[in-house]
DNA sequence: ATGTGC
């Protein structure tokens, strides 16, 4: 099929897998859709394909708008978007990042087989859930004041270094080494400062979880061996953002760019994509807090890492260095970035082309990860000819996926791939379709998957049913070279906010 | 995602 329509938009194939919105009205570029017709047909009754559109008629927009194998409707711009924006000439837009800026996974390795755990999942199940906080509200790894907050949302995790919560190779093997230096505490609203406060080492609500997993299999050998990756080896999945202090810097933001930029707002098909013009003392300031709030999110994720290394010390009486709990990467998939990349603007609309000359753009990655490849300047020296690892959290019932950035990433996607399975329906349905006590025996009885929740209507609406095939969505990446399927993992106990 | 409405 060479075309596909779906809500009144007719979708171009351009070649296996890559889907295309011409450009047509008040478009800027072209959007392209990056999904086989399974995904396509998933997305096809919902507001998805609508938002992608809109996103490629923002100003200084560079071609192409992009959706993921994993899309899915979201505020103003879908769930599993790439909108690269120039930095001097265009704009950036709260939507564009998401509510939980640095929402984020990460994964440590261990030395343990999965028979080293056998028999201890209770007990390791029901220690993480009384060691790690998780659920809404406060309560984190630490309590502290809006004076170490700064510092949290200045230094990320050099400060958790200077505290003893983390060692140095942790920031070895963090996308941009825990810190980002744009990070402007000032502009962070002490509304947000306070809401994170007792927030630092939680998991949160959603999504969210902390998952002891099983590598299943392993597909590129080499690149494993790479990451410290077998068969059989038990992993830890951490998946948590900036929890209340990044929700409020969005909130924030997106009223006060309503207010000051109404006319640029409103000359948008949709007020959610409300973004700021480049230079303007609005943009400045939106990416000086966000930037610090995804350090607050490192530093979350880090307080979360050190108290399941405790934990494990405690279960199985060893210290962690022994069991080699080492951070394999972590990674961001709610974020925006200066990034240069080339772009083609000798044509009628600027576009990603290699032999373009390099622009300085705003990457909004909203549900969908960096996966640079080998050589590209920002990755640390670990990984510098190998490419980054991109972790890729599935349901709690499929498990996931450990990738490395595709040799095409940089081409297609402004070096992204997606960001997870995708949920198939609304959290509200969810609680319709499934009740959380009975998801929770299933999962023990038929898979050996020990979970425990700070509430059953979370399992409900986090339940395996309610997410698309997440290995569809990866062979999508494989496929296309964005990213490279390394490892499969599979669940052993899991703890939900 | 979120002290789950203004």
């Amino acid at each position: 099929m060479d075309t596909y329509d779906a809500n009144g938009l007719t979708l171009q194939r351009v070649r296996d897998l890559v889907w295309e919105i011409p450009r047509e009205d008040d478009m800027n570029v072209a959007a392209r859709v990056l999904a086989s017709e399974t995904l396509l047909d998933e997305i096809s009754g919902d507001k998805t394909l609508e938002q992608l559109r809109n996103t490629a008629t923002l100003p200084g927009i560079v071609e192409p708008a992009i959706c993921m194998p994993d899309g899915h409707q979201g505020y103003g711009f879908p769930v599993g978007g790439v909108a690269a924006i120039d930095a001097e000439n265009g704009c950036i837009s709260p939507g564009g990042v998401g509510f939980d800026i640095n929402c984020g996974v990460r994964m440590m390795t261990t030395n343990l087989t999965y028979d080293d755990v056998r028999g201890h999942e209770e007990e390791l199940v029901n220690a993480l859930f009384e060691g790690v906080p998780c659920g809404l509200g406060g309560g984190g790894v630490v309590e502290t004041d809006v004076e170490t907050v700064n510092q949290i949302l200045d230094r990320g995790v050099e400060w958790a270094l200077a505290e003893g919560y983390a060692v140095p190779a942790d920031l070895d093997h963090c996308e941009d080494e825990g810190r980002r230096h744009d990070a402007d505490p000032s502009a962070v609203p002490q509304k947000a400062k306070d809401r994170g406060k007792n927030q630092v080492g939680s998991l949160g609500s959603g999504n969210h979880f902390l998952e002891v997993q099983r590598v299943t299999d392993v597909v590129r050998e080499d690149v494993a061996e790479e990451f410290g990756l077998a068969e059989d080896q038990i992993v830890v999945l951490i998946h948590c953002g900036s929890r209340g202090l990044g929700h409020q810097v969005c909130q924030d933001y997106v009223r006060e760019i309503e207010k000051a930029h109404s006319g640029f707002v409103g000359g948008l098909p949709d007020r959610e994509l409300a973004a700021a013009p480049a230079g303007s003392q609005l943009a400045d300031e939106y990416y000086g807090a966000m930037c610090a709030a995804i350090n607050f999110a490192w530093v979350n994720r880090q307080l979360v890492m050190h108290r399941v290394r405790e934990v494990f010390e405690d279960v199985f009486d060893r210290k962690w260095e022994s069991m080699e709990m080492h951070l394999l990467y972590d990674v961001a998939h709610n974020i925006a970035k200066k990034e240069a990349h080339p772009v083609d603007t000798a044509g009628d609309v600027p576009r990603l082309d290699p032999d373009g000359d390099e622009r300085d753009l705003y990457v909004h990655r909203k549900g969908a990860t960096r996966a640079f490849p080998a050589g590209r300047s920002e990755l640390p020296p670990a990984f510098a000819d190998v490419g980054q690892p991109v972790i890729i959290p599935g349901s709690m019932g499929a498990g996931s996926y450990v990738l490395r950035g595709g040799d095409r990433s940089l081409e297609t996607s402004f070096g992204s791939t997606a960001h997870g399975a995708g949920r198939l329906m609304s959290r509200t349905q969810a609680k319709q379709e499934f009740w959380g006590g009975d998801v929770r025996d299933d999962l023990r009885e038929r898979q050996k998957i020990y979970v425990r929740a700070d509430s059953g209507a979370t399992i409900a609406e986090e339940a395996p049913g309610v997410y698309k095939d997440v290995d569809e969505v990866i062979r999508v990446s494989d496929t296309l070279g964005i990213g490279d399927t390394v490892a499969r993992t599979f669940p052993v106990c899991n703890v939900k906010g």
